[in-house]
RNA sequence: GUGGACGUAGCUCAGCUGGUAGAGCUCAGGAUUGUGACUCCUGCGGUCGAGGGUUCGAACCCCUUCGUCCACCCCA
């Protein structure tokens, strides 16, 4: 019999692992809620036509990576692929968006059946926000910069670069895609395969193109800033004064432009060069028109999504997990023959309740007092609590320190919580 | 969807031109009646990803398939 095997690209986040997404989830709520932003959770489902709707019909994400089965009275179900669409339409169905400002996160998994390779999974994770009824630029400014705080918590200050474009309003990129197509249309022949394909599918995406020959006919190419509507312009000018004014560095990048249909105006992307190609942690912009596009009534919008995946791919490469993170026990109490089973499972538990925020681990499962000190060892644990015949006939315990030099010590086990309190 | 590399013990990996399976780590026990980390000894542990073919004989060669990784595409 085959055994059965996790999803290709669906992996199980192991108890070796799990610290560390404690620990990057723990910090961006934590940030998050220093800036006022409140949590929304979401279905994982949502019908089919939701995202087509929102992402666009001829994105690669809509056409050949979306989990979509029929539910059993024939409705079209999706695993949501992102998580925008979803909030906008969680957050236009219950009210919360008209006459009023919202900042709103969300965390959980996302499904796109893409080939896997590093930082990139078909069940992945994300943290997203989402900002509406903020037409200025101060929004789009503080995202920014609640990001920015958010890499130096996690200690990530100069590992990620962010790069900003603005890509103006529908109006004015339909005009330019048209410009854009138009000249390239001229030298398509020149063009690699990829590009000319992306003639058709997504233009704007061959700016970024690394192909030698697709880069010198891109040289005299339209320019996207040269159709940018006088709104958009301003918008984007105020957004950067916005930006030096705060101290967040960036650059300028005009071939910067996002996947999705609904971005417009601001969108940016925060990039790290320790992560391989899949190198983005952290990317969104803002999205006008959506929620009317999905609905409701008009309503500015912006907001980023970051990849979980990728941020601990890049703080273990960078080995930017705090040791702390990972320390599974503070005191391991040890219990020597059946005797000390009772009194052991007794005095720990009289630890934990003196001791809130320590870990107390208890030895269970038998096996020799010297196995019992090596589990003791390799759990992590800076004091072992030793229980036998002895200290059990003479109402102590041993208190033994395995992270120094310091001898072992006979403490009456009335005062062992006091004592460890002033240790731990 | 396309290309390349790779699948051998729980983990990391050796395994020569084809001759019948190895090491280190982990785990258990011992050297040390009740004391971890260092050392030494012993032991547990494998359908060599799966299926087929060639051969007297396949972990090794061939085909198929599944999976992993990296890159392209795309994206967090």
């Amino acid at each position: 019999m085959a055994k059965i095997k996790a999803i290709r690209g669906m992996n199980d986040i192991l108890p070796d692992q799990t610290p560390v997404w404690q620990y990057v989830e723990s910090t961006v709520r934590k940030v998050l809620g220093q800036y006022g932003y409140q949590e929304i959770r979401m279905p994982i489902v949502e019908q089919t036509e939701l995202f087509k709707r929102s992402i666009g019909e001829v994105t690669d994400i809509v056409e050949k990576e979306m989990y979509t089965f029929e539910d059993r009275n024939g409705d079209s179900l999706t695993l949501r692929p992102e998580g925008t669409a979803g909030c906008v339409r969680a957050a236009e169905e219950h009210g919360l968006l008209f006459n009023q400002t919202r900042r709103l996160w969300y965390t959980g998994p996302m499904f796109r059946h893409e080939r896997p390779q590093k930082g990139r999974y078909r069940q992945f994770h994300q943290i997203g926000v989402e900002c509406f009824g903020m037409a200025g630029p101060d929004i789009d400014a503080e995202l920014l910069i609640l990001t920015a705080r958010l890499w130096s918590a996690l200690g990530l200050t100069g590992h990620a670069r962010l790069e900003i474009n603005s890509i103006g309003t529908s109006e004015s990129r339909k005009v330019y895609r048209e410009a854009l197509v138009a000249y390239l249309q001229q030298y398509k022949d020149r063009l690699d395969e990829d590009s000319q394909r992306r003639l058709e599918t997504n233009p704007l995406r061959i700016l970024d193109s690394k192909d030698p020959a697709t880069r010198e006919v891109l040289v005299n190419a339209p320019v996207l800033d040269d159709y940018l509507d006088e709104e958009s312009r301003n918008h984007f000018s105020q957004l950067k004064a916005l930006l030096d004014a705060a101290g967040v560095a960036y650059t300028v990048n005009p071939a910067l432009v996002r996947g999705l249909d609904y971005y417009g105006k601001t969108v940016f992307e925060w990039i790290t060069d320790s992560l391989g190609a899949q190198g983005t942690i952290c990317a969104g912009g803002r999205y006008d028109g959506l929620v009317q596009q999905l609905g409701g009534k008009p309503t500015d919008a912006v907001g980023f999504a970051m990849g979980i995946e990728r941020l601990i791919l890049l703080l273990e490469t960078l080995e930017l997990v705090p040791d702390y993170v990972n320390n599974q026990a503070d005191i391991y109490v040890t219990a020597m023959g059946d005797i000390a089973t009772a009194p052991a499972l007794a005095l720990a538990e009289d630890l934990r309740t003196a001791m809130p925020s320590a870990v107390v681990v208890g030895h269970c499962g038998g096996g020799s007092f010297k196995s019992q000190m090596k589990k003791a060892d390799r759990s992590g644990a800076r004091y072992a609590v030793i229980l036998g015949e002895n200290e059990i006939r003479n109402q102590t315990a041993g208190l033994k320190p395995l992270r120094d030099d310091q001898p072992q010590r006979e403490v009456p086990q009335a005062e062992l919580a006091a004592e460890l309190a002033k240790l731990v």
